[in-house]
DNA sequence: CGTAATGGATCTAAATCCATTACGGTGCATTAGT
Protein backbone atom coordinates (compact mmCIF):
# COMPACT_ATOMS: atom_id res chain seq x y z
CA UNK A 1 0.00 0.00 0.00
CA UNK A 2 3.13 2.43 1.70
CA UNK A 3 4.78 1.39 -1.96
CA UNK A 4 2.03 2.15 -3.99
CA UNK A 5 1.68 5.09 -3.30
CA UNK A 6 5.36 5.97 -2.95
CA UNK A 7 5.72 5.44 -7.00
CA UNK A 8 3.27 8.50 -7.51
CA UNK A 9 5.34 10.46 -5.11
CA UNK A 10 8.37 10.13 -6.57
CA UNK A 11 8.51 13.46 -8.86
CA UNK A 12 6.62 15.62 -6.22
CA UNK A 13 9.28 14.77 -3.78
CA UNK A 14 12.12 15.33 -6.12
CA UNK A 15 10.88 19.01 -6.71
CA UNK A 16 9.65 19.67 -3.19
CA UNK A 17 13.03 18.22 -1.17
CA UNK A 18 15.63 18.97 -3.81
CA UNK A 19 14.19 21.30 -5.82
CA UNK A 20 14.87 19.19 -9.24
CA UNK A 21 12.38 19.69 -11.86
CA UNK A 22 12.25 16.97 -14.54
CA UNK A 23 13.58 13.60 -13.75
CA UNK A 24 15.38 11.95 -16.51
CA UNK A 25 13.52 8.58 -17.99
CA UNK A 26 16.63 5.81 -16.54
CA UNK A 27 16.43 8.14 -13.06
CA UNK A 28 12.41 7.37 -12.67
CA UNK A 29 12.47 4.12 -14.12
CA UNK A 30 15.42 2.92 -11.29
CA UNK A 31 13.40 4.57 -8.71
CA UNK A 32 10.22 3.17 -9.49
CA UNK A 33 11.94 0.20 -9.12
CA UNK A 34 13.44 0.39 -5.82
CA UNK A 35 10.68 1.76 -4.30
CA UNK A 36 8.94 -1.52 -5.68
CA UNK A 37 11.35 -3.78 -3.73
CA UNK A 38 13.83 -4.71 -6.69
CA UNK A 39 17.44 -4.53 -6.67
CA UNK A 40 18.70 -2.19 -9.58
CA UNK A 41 22.04 -1.90 -11.45
CA UNK A 42 22.36 1.43 -12.56
CA UNK A 43 24.68 2.64 -15.56
CA UNK A 44 24.89 6.12 -16.47
CA UNK A 45 28.09 8.13 -17.68
CA UNK A 46 27.10 11.28 -17.39
CA UNK A 47 27.93 12.80 -14.30
CA UNK A 48 25.18 14.80 -12.06
CA UNK A 49 21.29 12.72 -11.19
CA UNK A 50 22.78 9.15 -10.03
CA UNK A 51 22.76 10.25 -6.61
CA UNK A 52 19.03 11.31 -6.74
CA UNK A 53 17.84 7.58 -7.81
CA UNK A 54 18.25 6.70 -4.03
CA UNK A 55 17.63 10.15 -2.48
CA UNK A 56 14.26 10.22 -3.57
CA UNK A 57 12.93 6.65 -2.80
CA UNK A 58 15.25 6.83 0.58
CA UNK A 59 12.42 9.68 1.26
CA UNK A 60 9.60 7.73 0.52
CA UNK A 61 10.44 4.36 2.71
CA UNK A 62 10.39 3.70 6.77
CA UNK A 63 13.71 3.40 7.85
CA UNK A 64 17.19 5.03 6.90
CA UNK A 65 19.44 4.42 3.84
CA UNK A 66 23.07 2.83 4.38
CA UNK A 67 24.91 4.78 1.34
CA UNK A 68 28.49 3.16 0.60
CA UNK A 69 30.71 5.87 -0.47
CA UNK A 70 34.62 4.90 -1.55
CA UNK A 71 35.87 8.32 -0.59
CA UNK A 72 35.84 10.41 2.89
CA UNK A 73 35.55 13.45 0.66
CA UNK A 74 32.79 12.11 -1.08
CA UNK A 75 30.85 11.19 1.69
CA UNK A 76 31.57 14.75 3.38
CA UNK A 77 30.37 16.67 0.24
CA UNK A 78 26.88 14.70 -0.05
CA UNK A 79 26.21 14.94 3.42
CA UNK A 80 26.34 18.83 2.97
CA UNK A 81 24.40 19.24 0.12
CA UNK A 82 21.90 16.87 1.69
CA UNK A 83 21.76 18.76 4.74
CA UNK A 84 21.32 21.83 2.84
CA UNK A 85 18.08 20.49 1.67
CA UNK A 86 16.93 19.78 5.34
CA UNK A 87 17.59 15.94 5.09
CA UNK A 88 19.23 14.18 8.10
CA UNK A 89 22.10 12.60 7.33
CA UNK A 90 25.49 11.94 8.52
CA UNK A 91 28.70 10.28 7.67
CA UNK A 92 30.48 7.77 9.53
CA UNK A 93 34.31 7.00 9.81
CA UNK A 94 37.65 7.57 11.48
CA UNK A 95 37.20 11.53 10.78
CA UNK A 96 35.01 11.89 14.31
CA UNK A 97 33.51 9.34 16.77
CA UNK A 98 31.73 6.26 15.12
CA UNK A 99 29.96 5.31 17.40
CA UNK A 100 28.01 9.19 18.07
CA UNK A 101 27.47 9.00 14.39
CA UNK A 102 25.66 6.13 14.71
CA UNK A 103 23.65 7.26 17.44
CA UNK A 104 22.19 9.63 14.95
CA UNK A 105 20.66 6.89 12.78
CA UNK A 106 19.65 4.99 15.98
CA UNK A 107 17.97 8.15 17.17
CA UNK A 108 15.94 8.63 13.74
CA UNK A 109 17.70 12.24 13.40
CA UNK A 110 19.63 10.85 9.99
CA UNK A 111 17.49 9.63 7.10
CA UNK A 112 20.72 8.99 5.24
CA UNK A 113 23.87 7.20 6.35
CA UNK A 114 27.80 7.12 4.55
CA UNK A 115 30.33 5.05 4.94
CA UNK A 116 33.07 3.06 3.34
CA UNK A 117 33.10 -0.49 2.99
CA UNK A 118 36.42 -0.64 6.11
CA UNK A 119 33.80 0.69 8.32
CA UNK A 120 31.22 -2.30 7.27
CA UNK A 121 33.86 -4.51 7.97
CA UNK A 122 33.28 -3.90 11.80
CA UNK A 123 30.89 -6.42 12.87
CA UNK A 124 30.29 -3.71 15.63
CA UNK A 125 28.37 -1.19 12.66
CA UNK A 126 26.68 -4.10 10.86
CA UNK A 127 25.46 -4.56 13.88
CA UNK A 128 23.82 -1.25 15.02
CA UNK A 129 22.94 -0.45 11.33
CA UNK A 130 21.09 -3.83 10.80
CA UNK A 131 19.17 -2.98 14.08
CA UNK A 132 18.04 0.35 12.45
CA UNK A 133 16.08 -1.54 9.79
CA UNK A 134 17.64 0.33 6.87
CA UNK A 135 15.13 0.34 3.95
CA UNK A 136 17.42 1.03 1.03
CA UNK A 137 21.20 0.54 0.67
CA UNK A 138 23.43 2.60 -2.08
CA UNK A 139 26.77 1.64 -3.42
CA UNK A 140 27.92 4.38 -4.75
CA UNK A 141 30.70 4.08 -7.58
CA UNK A 142 29.87 0.37 -7.79
CA UNK A 143 32.53 -0.38 -10.25
CA UNK A 144 35.12 -0.17 -6.90
CA UNK A 145 33.56 -3.40 -5.97
CA UNK A 146 35.87 -4.72 -9.37
CA UNK A 147 38.59 -2.63 -9.48
CA UNK A 148 39.72 -2.20 -5.96
CA UNK A 149 37.92 -5.05 -4.36
CA UNK A 150 40.54 -7.68 -5.61
CA UNK A 151 43.63 -6.21 -3.64
CA UNK A 152 43.66 -2.31 -3.29
CA UNK A 153 40.62 -2.71 -0.59
CA UNK A 154 39.05 -5.85 -0.30
CA UNK A 155 36.62 -5.23 1.76
CA UNK A 156 34.45 -4.24 -1.10
CA UNK A 157 34.16 -8.02 -1.72
CA UNK A 158 32.58 -8.23 1.76
CA UNK A 159 29.57 -5.69 1.10
CA UNK A 160 27.55 -9.00 0.03
CA UNK A 161 27.75 -10.26 3.17
CA UNK A 162 26.97 -6.83 4.70
CA UNK A 163 24.02 -6.33 2.88
CA UNK A 164 22.54 -10.03 3.93
CA UNK A 165 23.21 -9.45 7.38
CA UNK A 166 21.61 -6.02 6.93
CA UNK A 167 18.13 -7.85 5.83
CA UNK A 168 18.79 -7.26 2.51
CA UNK A 169 16.84 -4.08 1.80
CA UNK A 170 16.38 -3.15 -1.89
CA UNK A 171 19.77 -2.24 -3.43
CA UNK A 172 21.53 -0.06 -5.97
CA UNK A 173 24.78 0.07 -7.14
CA UNK A 174 25.44 3.30 -9.53
CA UNK A 175 28.44 3.61 -11.54
CA UNK A 176 29.46 5.71 -14.49
CA UNK A 177 31.09 3.12 -16.24
CA UNK A 178 31.11 -0.84 -16.47
CA UNK A 179 31.40 -3.41 -19.40
CA UNK A 180 29.32 -6.28 -19.01
CA UNK A 181 32.00 -8.40 -17.27
CA UNK A 182 32.29 -5.75 -14.79
CA UNK A 183 28.37 -5.44 -14.62
CA UNK A 184 28.19 -9.28 -14.24
CA UNK A 185 30.34 -9.18 -11.11
CA UNK A 186 29.07 -5.66 -9.25
CA UNK A 187 25.83 -8.11 -9.19
CA UNK A 188 27.53 -11.56 -8.46
CA UNK A 189 29.86 -9.75 -5.84
CA UNK A 190 27.11 -7.68 -4.22
CA UNK A 191 24.81 -10.52 -4.47
CA UNK A 192 21.61 -8.62 -5.68
CA UNK A 193 18.74 -10.58 -6.42
CA UNK A 194 16.89 -10.79 -9.89
CA UNK A 195 18.21 -6.81 -10.89
CA UNK A 196 16.88 -4.83 -12.84
CA UNK A 197 19.62 -3.38 -14.90
CA UNK A 198 19.80 -0.47 -16.33
CA UNK A 199 22.21 0.85 -18.55
CA UNK A 200 22.06 4.10 -20.57
CA UNK A 201 24.04 6.23 -23.08
CA UNK A 202 27.27 5.40 -23.40
CA UNK A 203 27.61 7.65 -26.23
CA UNK A 204 29.01 10.97 -25.72
CA UNK A 205 28.66 12.44 -29.42
CA UNK A 206 30.34 15.70 -28.23
CA UNK A 207 33.49 13.88 -27.44
CA UNK A 208 35.71 13.75 -30.12
CA UNK A 209 38.38 10.87 -29.68
CA UNK A 210 42.23 10.72 -30.88
CA UNK A 211 45.50 8.76 -30.41
CA UNK A 212 49.09 9.82 -31.69
CA UNK A 213 51.67 6.93 -31.11
CA UNK A 214 55.40 7.81 -30.36
CA UNK A 215 58.51 6.11 -30.59
CA UNK A 216 60.66 8.37 -28.26
CA UNK A 217 59.27 9.37 -24.42
CA UNK A 218 60.78 13.22 -25.29
CA UNK A 219 58.48 13.44 -28.60
CA UNK A 220 55.49 12.12 -26.55
CA UNK A 221 56.02 14.90 -23.86
CA UNK A 222 56.85 17.83 -26.28
CA UNK A 223 53.87 16.47 -28.67
CA UNK A 224 51.34 16.99 -25.06
CA UNK A 225 52.80 19.90 -23.79
CA UNK A 226 52.42 21.46 -27.10
CA UNK A 227 49.02 20.72 -27.07
CA UNK A 228 48.02 21.53 -23.81
CA UNK A 229 49.67 25.37 -24.58
CA UNK A 230 47.89 25.29 -28.05
CA UNK A 231 44.34 24.94 -26.85
CA UNK A 232 41.86 26.60 -24.75
CA UNK A 233 39.68 25.83 -21.93
CA UNK A 234 39.94 23.52 -19.01
CA UNK A 235 42.26 20.94 -19.70
CA UNK A 236 42.80 17.27 -17.30
CA UNK A 237 46.02 15.79 -18.29
CA UNK A 238 46.13 12.40 -16.84
CA UNK A 239 49.68 10.88 -16.11
CA UNK A 240 51.08 7.26 -15.16
CA UNK A 241 53.36 8.88 -12.45
CA UNK A 242 53.51 11.06 -9.67
CA UNK A 243 56.60 12.32 -10.87
CA UNK A 244 55.08 12.74 -13.94
CA UNK A 245 52.36 14.95 -12.41
CA UNK A 246 55.35 17.11 -11.28
CA UNK A 247 57.14 17.26 -14.25
CA UNK A 248 54.27 18.20 -16.76
CA UNK A 249 52.63 20.60 -15.16
CA UNK A 250 55.97 22.23 -14.55
CA UNK A 251 55.78 22.76 -18.65
CA UNK A 252 52.87 24.25 -18.93
CA UNK A 253 53.81 28.07 -18.96
CA UNK A 254 51.22 30.31 -19.08
CA UNK A 255 48.80 28.05 -17.78
CA UNK A 256 47.30 28.22 -13.96
CA UNK A 257 47.91 24.39 -13.25
CA UNK A 258 48.74 22.24 -10.88
CA UNK A 259 49.65 18.75 -9.96
CA UNK A 260 47.55 16.68 -7.91
CA UNK A 261 48.39 13.07 -6.85
CA UNK A 262 48.41 11.05 -3.45
CA UNK A 263 51.38 12.03 -2.63
CA UNK A 264 51.18 15.50 -1.98
CA UNK A 265 49.82 16.56 1.27
CA UNK A 266 45.29 16.48 2.10
CA UNK A 267 45.33 20.22 2.54
CA UNK A 268 47.27 20.67 -1.13
CA UNK A 269 44.98 18.01 -2.53
CA UNK A 270 41.95 20.31 -0.95
CA UNK A 271 43.22 23.14 -1.94
CA UNK A 272 43.89 22.31 -5.62
CA UNK A 273 39.92 20.61 -5.80
CA UNK A 274 38.79 24.03 -4.32
CA UNK A 275 40.71 25.84 -7.12
CA UNK A 276 39.32 23.74 -10.11
CA UNK A 277 35.69 23.86 -8.64
CA UNK A 278 35.71 27.05 -8.39
CA UNK A 279 37.54 27.81 -12.03
CA UNK A 280 40.79 29.22 -11.06
CA UNK A 281 42.76 26.58 -12.56
CA UNK A 282 43.12 25.72 -16.64
CA UNK A 283 45.35 22.80 -16.16
CA UNK A 284 45.07 19.94 -13.48
CA UNK A 285 48.18 17.51 -14.63
CA UNK A 286 47.01 14.82 -12.06
CA UNK A 287 47.47 10.48 -11.39
CA UNK A 288 44.44 8.39 -11.27
CA UNK A 289 43.75 10.08 -8.21
CA UNK A 290 41.72 12.77 -9.68
CA UNK A 291 38.45 12.04 -10.39
CA UNK A 292 36.01 10.75 -8.68
CA UNK A 293 33.11 13.41 -7.30
CA UNK A 294 34.46 15.88 -9.97
CA UNK A 295 31.66 17.72 -11.24
CA UNK A 296 32.53 20.65 -13.66
CA UNK A 297 30.36 20.98 -16.40
CA UNK A 298 32.72 22.58 -18.76
CA UNK A 299 36.38 20.14 -19.20
CA UNK A 300 37.28 21.12 -22.94
CA UNK A 301 40.14 18.30 -23.30
CA UNK A 302 41.17 15.82 -21.30
CA UNK A 303 45.15 14.49 -22.26
CA UNK A 304 46.56 10.92 -21.28
CA UNK A 305 50.05 10.72 -21.47
CA UNK A 306 50.48 6.67 -21.90
CA UNK A 307 47.17 4.47 -21.45
CA UNK A 308 45.50 3.80 -18.41
CA UNK A 309 45.17 0.19 -17.59
CA UNK A 310 41.85 -0.76 -19.30
CA UNK A 311 39.30 0.72 -21.42
CA UNK A 312 37.15 1.26 -18.50
CA UNK A 313 39.29 3.23 -16.53
CA UNK A 314 39.81 5.24 -19.89
CA UNK A 315 36.19 6.14 -20.36
CA UNK A 316 35.60 6.86 -16.93
CA UNK A 317 38.80 9.03 -17.47
CA UNK A 318 37.82 11.02 -20.68
CA UNK A 319 34.11 10.63 -19.22
CA UNK A 320 34.74 13.81 -17.54
CA UNK A 321 34.90 15.92 -20.61
CA UNK A 322 32.39 17.74 -22.28
CA UNK A 323 29.41 17.12 -19.47
CA UNK A 324 27.80 20.52 -20.81
CA UNK A 325 27.38 18.98 -24.01
CA UNK A 326 29.73 21.56 -25.85
CA UNK A 327 32.48 19.91 -28.02
CA UNK A 328 35.02 18.76 -26.07
CA UNK A 329 38.23 16.30 -26.67
CA UNK A 330 40.35 13.21 -25.96
CA UNK A 331 43.70 12.30 -26.85
CA UNK A 332 45.74 9.78 -25.96
CA UNK A 333 49.60 9.90 -26.04
CA UNK A 334 50.58 6.47 -26.72
CA UNK A 335 53.32 4.91 -26.62
CA UNK A 336 54.04 0.80 -26.73
CA UNK A 337 56.07 0.89 -24.20
CA UNK A 338 53.54 2.15 -21.74
CA UNK A 339 51.99 -0.85 -21.18
CA UNK A 340 54.65 -2.49 -19.05
CA UNK A 341 53.68 -0.18 -16.22
CA UNK A 342 50.87 -1.17 -15.95
CA UNK A 343 51.44 -4.79 -16.25
CA UNK A 344 53.50 -4.40 -13.01
CA UNK A 345 51.10 -1.84 -11.41
CA UNK A 346 48.62 -4.66 -11.87
CA UNK A 347 50.51 -6.71 -9.73
CA UNK A 348 51.73 -10.08 -8.68
CA UNK A 349 49.56 -13.19 -8.22
CA UNK A 350 48.45 -14.71 -5.03
CA UNK A 351 51.21 -16.27 -3.08
CA UNK A 352 49.96 -20.07 -3.64
CA UNK A 353 52.21 -20.79 -0.12
CA UNK A 354 50.62 -18.35 2.15
CA UNK A 355 46.95 -19.44 0.34
CA UNK A 356 48.04 -22.91 1.53
CA UNK A 357 49.72 -22.00 5.05
CA UNK A 358 46.62 -20.08 5.82
CA UNK A 359 43.81 -22.94 4.61
CA UNK A 360 45.78 -25.84 6.68
CA UNK A 361 45.69 -22.88 10.15
CA UNK A 362 41.90 -22.25 9.48
CA UNK A 363 41.08 -25.78 8.83
CA UNK A 364 42.83 -27.46 12.07
CA UNK A 365 41.89 -24.56 14.13
CA UNK A 366 37.84 -25.66 13.69
CA UNK A 367 36.46 -22.39 15.01
CA UNK A 368 36.82 -18.94 14.03
CA UNK A 369 40.59 -18.26 14.05
CA UNK A 370 40.72 -14.45 15.43
CA UNK A 371 42.21 -12.20 12.47
CA UNK A 372 44.89 -10.86 14.09
CA UNK A 373 46.53 -14.61 15.08
CA UNK A 374 46.37 -15.65 11.35
CA UNK A 375 48.10 -11.91 10.53
CA UNK A 376 51.36 -12.86 12.85
CA UNK A 377 50.99 -16.24 11.74
CA UNK A 378 51.21 -15.74 8.30
CA UNK A 379 52.99 -12.32 8.29
CA UNK A 380 50.88 -10.37 6.08
CA UNK A 381 48.77 -7.58 7.42
CA UNK A 382 45.13 -6.97 7.35
CA UNK A 383 44.80 -5.46 3.87
CA UNK A 384 46.37 -8.96 2.35
CA UNK A 385 44.89 -11.41 4.54
CA UNK A 386 41.25 -9.35 3.87
CA UNK A 387 42.42 -10.78 0.09
CA UNK A 388 43.13 -14.05 1.08
CA UNK A 389 40.56 -14.57 2.84
CA UNK A 390 38.02 -13.45 -0.16
CA UNK A 391 40.09 -15.89 -2.61
CA UNK A 392 39.32 -18.68 0.24
CA UNK A 393 35.75 -17.73 0.34
CA UNK A 394 35.16 -17.77 -2.88
CA UNK A 395 36.75 -21.27 -3.49
CA UNK A 396 33.87 -22.69 -0.92
CA UNK A 397 36.39 -23.03 2.11
CA UNK A 398 35.42 -20.59 3.85
CA UNK A 399 32.13 -19.61 5.82
CA UNK A 400 31.17 -16.25 4.08
CA UNK A 401 31.97 -13.24 6.12
CA UNK A 402 34.24 -15.49 8.74
CA UNK A 403 37.31 -16.59 9.42
CA UNK A 404 36.03 -20.74 9.69
CA UNK A 405 36.30 -23.38 7.52
CA UNK A 406 33.09 -24.06 5.74
CA UNK A 407 33.33 -27.84 4.83
CA UNK A 408 35.35 -30.79 6.49
CA UNK A 409 35.43 -32.84 3.14
CA UNK A 410 37.30 -29.90 1.42
CA UNK A 411 41.02 -30.42 1.75
CA UNK A 412 43.08 -27.34 2.81
CA UNK A 413 45.25 -28.46 -0.82
CA UNK A 414 42.12 -28.58 -2.68
CA UNK A 415 40.79 -25.36 -1.12
CA UNK A 416 44.09 -23.46 -1.99
CA UNK A 417 44.28 -24.93 -5.88
CA UNK A 418 40.78 -23.52 -6.17
CA UNK A 419 41.55 -20.24 -4.87
CA UNK A 420 45.21 -20.08 -7.14
CA UNK A 421 43.13 -20.72 -10.35
CA UNK A 422 40.41 -17.64 -9.41
CA UNK A 423 43.47 -15.59 -8.66
CA UNK A 424 44.79 -16.44 -12.26
CA UNK A 425 41.37 -16.29 -13.91
CA UNK A 426 41.36 -12.21 -12.95
CA UNK A 427 44.68 -11.73 -13.41
CA UNK A 428 44.21 -13.22 -17.26
CA UNK A 429 41.00 -11.24 -17.72
CA UNK A 430 42.92 -8.00 -16.42
CA UNK A 431 45.76 -8.57 -18.91
CA UNK A 432 42.80 -8.90 -21.33
CA UNK A 433 41.87 -5.50 -20.55
CA UNK A 434 44.91 -4.41 -21.43
CA UNK A 435 45.34 -5.66 -24.41
CA UNK A 436 41.97 -4.10 -25.55
CA UNK A 437 43.57 -0.75 -24.45
CA UNK A 438 46.56 -1.29 -26.45
CA UNK A 439 44.08 -2.39 -29.37
CA UNK A 440 42.20 1.07 -29.12
CA UNK A 441 45.23 2.84 -28.97
CA UNK A 442 46.65 0.80 -31.94
CA UNK A 443 43.13 0.62 -33.93
CA UNK A 444 42.26 1.71 -37.46
CA UNK A 445 38.65 1.74 -37.21
CA UNK A 446 36.51 4.50 -35.62
CA UNK A 447 37.33 4.61 -31.93
CA UNK A 448 34.10 5.82 -30.83
CA UNK A 449 32.92 2.14 -32.22
CA UNK A 450 35.42 0.50 -30.47
CA UNK A 451 34.61 2.17 -27.07
CA UNK A 452 30.94 1.31 -27.53
CA UNK A 453 31.10 -2.03 -28.36
CA UNK A 454 33.65 -2.87 -26.08
CA UNK A 455 30.58 -1.82 -23.79
CA UNK A 456 28.80 -4.09 -25.19
CA UNK A 457 26.61 -1.31 -26.87
CA UNK A 458 26.31 -2.14 -30.98
CA UNK A 459 27.48 0.98 -32.91
CA UNK A 460 28.08 -0.68 -36.20
CA UNK A 461 29.30 2.28 -38.27
CA UNK A 462 31.63 5.10 -38.00
CA UNK A 463 31.52 8.53 -36.18
CA UNK A 464 33.25 10.91 -38.90
CA UNK A 465 34.36 12.78 -35.99
CA UNK A 466 37.30 10.87 -34.51
CA UNK A 467 40.79 10.53 -35.73
CA UNK A 468 40.68 7.25 -37.44
CA UNK A 469 37.30 8.67 -39.27
CA UNK A 470 39.34 11.12 -41.23
CA UNK A 471 35.66 13.38 -41.52
CA UNK A 472 34.21 10.14 -43.22
CA UNK A 473 30.86 8.64 -41.48
CA UNK A 474 29.83 5.21 -42.58
CA UNK A 475 26.47 4.29 -41.95
CA UNK A 476 26.86 0.77 -41.76
CA UNK A 477 30.04 -0.71 -41.62
CA UNK A 478 28.59 -3.62 -40.07
CA UNK A 479 24.62 -5.12 -39.05
CA UNK A 480 23.85 -6.73 -35.68
CA UNK A 481 23.40 -9.36 -36.68
CA UNK A 482 26.01 -9.72 -39.96
CA UNK A 483 28.25 -12.22 -40.46
CA UNK A 484 28.85 -15.92 -39.11
CA UNK A 485 29.35 -14.28 -35.42
CA UNK A 486 26.55 -11.80 -34.38
CA UNK A 487 27.49 -9.17 -32.05
CA UNK A 488 26.13 -9.88 -28.66
CA UNK A 489 25.61 -12.94 -29.44
CA UNK A 490 26.80 -16.42 -27.53
CA UNK A 491 29.73 -18.01 -28.66
CA UNK A 492 31.93 -21.45 -27.26
CA UNK A 493 35.73 -21.85 -27.96
CA UNK A 494 37.13 -24.98 -27.74
CA UNK A 495 40.03 -24.02 -25.57
CA UNK A 496 38.57 -21.15 -23.57
CA UNK A 497 35.22 -21.63 -23.32
CA UNK A 498 32.01 -19.78 -23.48
CA UNK A 499 32.01 -16.26 -24.47
CA UNK A 500 29.88 -13.13 -26.01
CA UNK A 501 30.68 -11.73 -29.53
CA UNK A 502 31.24 -8.03 -27.86
CA UNK A 503 32.81 -6.83 -31.95
CA UNK A 504 32.89 -8.23 -35.50
CA UNK A 505 34.69 -6.94 -38.66
CA UNK A 506 34.44 -8.63 -42.29
CA UNK A 507 37.61 -10.44 -41.57
CA UNK A 508 37.90 -11.08 -37.22
CA UNK A 509 35.79 -11.01 -34.30
CA UNK A 510 36.58 -10.04 -30.36
CA UNK A 511 35.00 -12.30 -27.75
CA UNK A 512 34.78 -11.71 -24.36
CA UNK A 513 35.70 -15.09 -22.47
CA UNK A 514 34.55 -15.85 -18.97
CA UNK A 515 37.52 -17.40 -18.31
CA UNK A 516 40.39 -15.52 -20.11
CA UNK A 517 38.62 -12.00 -21.10
CA UNK A 518 38.72 -10.54 -24.46
CA UNK A 519 40.29 -12.01 -27.38
CA UNK A 520 40.44 -11.08 -31.40
CA UNK A 521 40.10 -14.20 -33.38
CA UNK A 522 40.80 -13.94 -36.99
CA UNK A 523 38.09 -15.61 -39.00
CA UNK A 524 39.99 -17.25 -41.49
CA UNK A 525 41.19 -19.16 -38.54
CA UNK A 526 38.71 -19.79 -36.26
CA UNK A 527 37.15 -23.07 -38.36
CA UNK A 528 36.57 -25.57 -35.41
CA UNK A 529 38.01 -23.66 -32.57
CA UNK A 530 34.92 -21.01 -32.27
CA UNK A 531 31.16 -22.01 -32.58
CA UNK A 532 27.70 -20.11 -32.26
CA UNK A 533 25.59 -21.48 -29.49
C1' DC B 1 58.42 -4.20 -18.14
C1' DG B 2 60.81 0.23 -18.86
C1' DT B 3 63.24 4.22 -17.15
C1' DA B 4 66.10 6.89 -14.26
C1' DA B 5 69.42 7.03 -10.79
C1' DT B 6 73.62 5.17 -8.92
C1' DG B 7 78.15 3.33 -8.89
C1' DG B 8 82.40 1.57 -10.68
C1' DA B 9 85.89 1.49 -14.09
C1' DT B 10 88.59 3.82 -17.10
C1' DC B 11 95.63 4.22 -20.36
C1' DT B 12 96.11 9.88 -15.47
C1' DA B 13 91.76 13.36 -14.49
C1' DA B 14 86.91 15.19 -16.62
C1' DA B 15 83.80 12.87 -18.58
C1' DT B 16 81.82 8.91 -20.70
C1' DC B 17 80.46 4.19 -20.79
C1' DC B 18 78.48 0.11 -18.93
C1' DA B 19 76.34 -2.69 -15.38
C1' DT B 20 73.48 -2.75 -11.45
C1' DT B 21 69.76 -1.19 -8.71
C1' DA B 22 65.52 1.16 -7.40
C1' DC B 23 61.11 2.50 -8.53
C1' DG B 24 56.40 2.74 -10.26
C1' DG B 25 48.69 3.96 -8.46
C1' DT B 26 44.40 4.13 -6.22
C1' DG B 27 42.38 5.05 0.37
C1' DC B 28 40.60 3.49 4.22
C1' DA B 29 41.70 3.10 9.38
C1' DT B 30 44.75 3.14 13.28
C1' DT B 31 48.35 4.61 16.11
C1' DA B 32 52.11 7.17 18.11
C1' DG B 33 53.51 11.26 19.52
C1' DT B 34 52.66 16.29 19.73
Amino acid sequence: MRRALARFRLGSTARRVFGWQGLRPGQKEAMRHLVAGRDVLLVMPTGGGKSAVYQVPALLLDGPTVVVSPLIALQRDQVMSLLKAGTGAVAVNSTQSVDKGLDQVTAGTAEFVFLSPEQLAKPEVVERLAAARPSLVAIDEAHCVSSWGHDFRPDYLRLGQVIEKLGHPPVVALTATAAPNVRAEIVRSLGLRDPVEIVRGFDRPNLTLSARRFTSEDDRRRALVEHALAGEGLTLVYVPTRRDAEEYCALMEGKRAEPYHAGLKTADRNRTHARFAAGELDVVVATSAFGMGIDRPDVRRVLHAGPPESPDAYYQEIGRAGRDGRPAEAVLFYRPEDLGLRRFQAGGRADPDLLLRMAVLIREHGGVVPAGELRDLLGVGTTRLTALANLLERAGALVPGELRWARRRLTAERAAERAVELDETRHRVDESRLDMMRAYAETTGCRRRFLLEYFGQPYGRSCGTCDTCHGVVQEAVQEVDDGPFPLQSKVEHTAWGAGTVMSADPDRVTVLFDSVGYKTLALAAVDGLLKKI
